[in-house]
RNA sequence: AGCGGGGUGGGGUAGCCAGGAUUAACCCGCUGGGCUCAUAACCCAGAGAUCAGUAGUUCAAAUCUACUCCCCGCUACCA
């Protein structure tokens, strides 16, 4: 049998989250989770796969963090990494390899591409003006300096843009600057840096970007609008200590701008993992076979940096590199209708939610509001309304029923069914179309459609025992009360399947309920349209969802109070 | 300001890029009915939307075009 199907190479990615404090619910949906989603979709289809991401934990501002805890950025970010790396394990992402850009093989990978690009004439080195703050001893990033706007006179306007009146601003026009760090003035200091020319980019681009059919609209068109405003040379060094040193001649104690380094990583990241799996070169196969696909998941913030910059490095070397198959890019999760701020205790924590339920609730809320086509909006009411409604009384219900049914009426034995009829039969084609649209949906990266198909599957169900009636059966026609449930025990079987990328502890017990050999994990997608055979014995089934009793009041005040608890042991 | 995305029954969303094979779909809620195997869960029927507005293209527009209003994001040194 091995070998004998030539397996599809699908390297899933996800943004890689910046570290200086831990992801909230809205960084998670549009990346981790949803990469982790496609990725076990990818496996149950039986694709070889590797599902690759990292902490990004170079730049400025870990640096001001570290600062202000007291400590330095390594010890910040050694942290941070443990502490992220383990709540994506009670999140059940399951990485292949989540390193960080603190990797010696993602160090020495930036540090030898970006050399290769220099060398192919694409980098150049040019003097620029910025803000230095004297007593820190440091460049400041625009972000890094406020003063008053010389607009509106708005006391806190960042260097760049005024968020009083709106206006974009040259920082060198604030009125009375000070530095974010310290508080003092700022001084102008000529500094140089290193540039790759996008520019000489714009035409591959442009075909790659047109030409690309799973590319998602939002993606599309703002990637083809930023070519068509004109690629300008990108900074691809930083006035920063806490980096990856730029390799160029000259560059000595400049670093590598982060996103760069981090886009980077993708590679550098399947690169460690084929080694420690002592296949050296096997990575080649993800990034340079044409057949295999690379799939992104980032938020829209971050669109650019993998339809142009990452596409731009990877041409820039000349060595034919795959290019983004999909980049499937999601926009907002709110909360209460405003952004996610830690300071303004706005937004919940990876952290935390996992502290009020379990994750494969969290997973498949997510998903079903999963920002695809515009901004979507978190709230303790929606949550409810999906966890009550669509598992606990829908798919949950309709498992327990028919299990239930089973294990009292037929010994727990999957029953013999009779021939099985004209609606028995269609009832089983509408299952087999669901999983079929679910495959879809997956396959293009609408995941929020899979979630409502999954649930839908537990209506129809539902609707066919109302409709069949086996407990009335079972008293006059015991063969044909058999029949019902023999079919029904395939529905379930399917959507113990068809859940398994969504919610995958449910879905594992579920696998171990209906007592089938080894994990749902393991086990294949086509598994979901195969029967469960007669006799078949299956253990008690106990709930899989508990409702939630609560309200949306009380749920507030229980985050509070966590809120107040978890900030004390920190 | 420029650019990108969005505005769809009371609430939450899909459809739009490739206009029509639908009476504008789905979930929640609401009204009425049914069922009692199941976690007071489930099922059926119904009310409720001229798809932000205006003008246009077309035999045909939620879908394409133009303009207006409102929300979100980005604008290249925040990451």
């Amino acid at each position: 049998m091995e070998g004998a199907v030539k397996l599809g190479k699908v390297l899933v990615t996800s943004a890689w989250p910046y570290i200086n404090v831990i992801p909230h619910l809205g960084n998670l949906v549009g990346s981790v989770l949803s990469a982790d989603v496609a990725a076990r979709y990818y496996r149950l289809r039986g694709d070889d796969v590797l599902l690759v991401s990292g902490s990004d934990e170079h730049g400025t501002p870990i640096e001001v963090e570290a600062l202000r805890q007291g400590i330095t950025p390594k010890e910040l970010t050694d942290r941070n990494h443990t502490r992220v790396a383990e709540l994506f394990k009670k999140w059940a992402i399951s990485f292949d390899n989540y390193t960080r850009t603190e990797s010696p093989v993602h160090r020495e990978f930036v540090q030898e591409t970006l050399m290769k690009i220099y060398r192919n004439g694409y980098i150049f080195s040019q003097e620029t003006q910025m803000l230095y703050c004297e007593n820190d001893q440091r460049f400041l990033p625009d972000r890094f300096v406020e003063g008053k706007c010389p607009y509106c006179g708005y006391e806190r306007a960042r260097g760049d843009q005024c968020d009083m009146c709106g206006r974009l601003l040259e920082t060198t026009l604030l009125i009375e600057p000070r530095c974010v760090i310290c508080g003092n003035s700022p001084a102008i200091k000529t500094t140089r840096h290193w540039y790759i020319d996008l520019s000489r980019f714009a035409e591959p681009l442009t075909n790659y970007i047109k030409n690309n059919q799973q590319l998602p609209l939002n993606a599309k068109n703002f990637s083809l609008n930023w070519i068509k405003e004109g690629l300008k040379p990108r900074a691809v060094t930083r006035d920063v200590a806490w980096g990856i040193p730029a390799p160029f001649p000259g560059a000595e104690g400049k670093t590598i701008y982060v996103w760069v380094e981090a886009v980077l990583g993708y590679v550098s990241a399947t690169i460690e993992y084929c080694r420690r799996i002592g296949k050296p070169e096997k990575w080649r196969e993800f990034w340079f076979d044409k057949s295999a696909i690379t799939l992104y998941f980032v938020g829209k913030d971050n669109i650019p940096f993998h339809t142009i910059i990452l596409p731009a490095l990877l041409l820039a070397t000349g060595e034919d590199y795959n290019l983004p198959w999909n980049v499937s890019a999601t926009e907002f999760l709110q909360f209460k209708g405003a952004k996610a701020s830690k300071s303004q205790r706005i937004g919940i924590w990876i952290d935390e939610a996992l502290e009020l339920f379990p994750a494969d609730y969290w997973r498949f809320f997510l998903m079903a509001t999963r920002p695809e086509t515009k901004d979507t909006n978190f709230s303790w009411a929606f949550f409810i309304e999906k966890i009550n409604a669509d598992l606990n009384d829908t798919l949950g219900n309709f498992i327990h029923r028919t299990l239930s049914f089973i294990n009292t009426r037929f010994n727990s034995e999957i029953p013999q069914p009779q021939k099985l009829t004209s609606e028995d039969e269609a009832v089983i084609q509408s299952i087999q179309d669901k999983v079929k649209e679910l495959i879809h949906e997956f396959d293009a990266a609408r995941l929020q459609s899979a979630a409502n198909t999954l649930i839908s599957m537990g209506r129809v169900g539902n609707q066919y025992l109302n409709e069949k009636e086996p407990w009335n059966l079972i008293k006059s026609d015991q063969e044909r009360a058999a029949s019902i449930l023999y079919v029904a025990a395939q529905i379930v079987k399917a959507i113990a399947v068809a859940s398994a990328p969504l919610m995958p502890s449910i879905a594992e017990q579920l696998w171990q309920t209906l007592k089938l050999p080894g994990s749902v994990h393991t086990s294949k997608w086509d598994e979901a349209l195969t029967p469960l055979t007669v006799g078949h014995k299956i253990a008690k089934a106990a709930p899989l969802f508990r409702k939630i009793e609560t309200d949306e009041k009380k749920l507030d005040e229980t985050l509070t109070k966590l809120r107040d608890t978890m900030t004390k042991h920190a």
